[in-house]
DNA sequence: CGAAACTCTTTCACACCCGAAGGAATCGCG
DNA sequence: CGCGATTCCTTCGGGTGTGAAAGAGTTTCG
């Protein structure tokens, strides 16, 4: 059954070579609708559903290491996308929450990636897109984890 | 059907999210136990397999931009993994060809990655890990390509 | 032949990610 | 209470990616 075999049967390359592809185009789209990044829009998703969260929990969501979060956020806030306070009850902590400017950026994104992802539904037919998201979910579950 | 949903079903999301776990898994023991990182096995594999290979077919497989490709095989080159020189057929080309140092390397950071595969295998399972590998595949095909 | 068009790679400026180490605040236990 | 361990974020150094533009070589075509 001759697939195409980008590299080989190994699953994390063929997973880095699909995710660069699809990061690429969604993140064109969503810098000349929205006006902002891929990894800036899923954070604006993470604090419009959510509300504000520290940067701890914004890393551990989307699998970010701390500096990661630190300097996409601090990127934000200078873009006005976000705000940054110090959290009250414990001072080792940064609040991040969405401004009126990422709100309205969130929205927006919102809908330029429900259009993105619609495309890749009917791309992928019905049941290989659950499969899919089945998969990816227990894979972007801790790898180490117990299967709980 | 409750998932756990990372962020949302937005699938380039939690691609990315996936991604960013198990290449940063994969770097790791890939850098503990042969001494490259996941970016430069790439490469590696693609060599072994196929032989030398230009800057622009590298890009192409791997889906990396010129200027990635540039970069990386810059290194690679500087840590003699690789060795780079002009194309005699076409001058502006440039060829890549694995040095000694990286074919031993390539071989370590196969036994590697043979490794991880396989664990990743059995935590999804014979039929989702297939139904990925299929999708994938699709998904890392040009986006803009028709079906055939 | 020679200029324009095209192709391939590199350079540049910058975004984004990591591990390691540092600094501030809190916690925990003697 | 107080000092060490822990937690949280930031800083630092460096790898990896992008788009835009420059440089070098080839091809096309008048």
């Amino acid at each position: 059954m001759a697939r195409v075999r980008a590299v080989d049967r190994r699953l994390f390359l063929l997973i880095e070579i699909a995710a660069r592809r699809l990061s690429r185009d969604a993140d064109q789209r969503l810098r000349a609708q929205a006006g902002v990044s891929a990894s800036q829009a899923a954070v604006l998703f993470l604090l419009l559903r959510r509300g504000e969260r520290r940067m701890g929990a914004i890393g551990e969501v989307l699998a970010l290491g701390a500096p990661a979060v630190t300097g996409l956020v601090s990127r934000m806030e200078e873009a006005g996308l976000v705000t940054r306070r110090r959290d009250a009850k414990d001072r080792r902590g940064a609040l991040v929450a969405l401004s009126e400017t990422g709100r309205l950026a969130a929205e927006r994104a919102d809908a330029v990636l429900r259009a993105f992802n619609t495309e890749l539904d009917e791309r992928l037919g019905d049941e290989a897109a659950d499969t899919l998201y089945d998969a990816l979910t227990r894979l972007a579950s801790d790898a180490g984890d117990p299967v709980g």
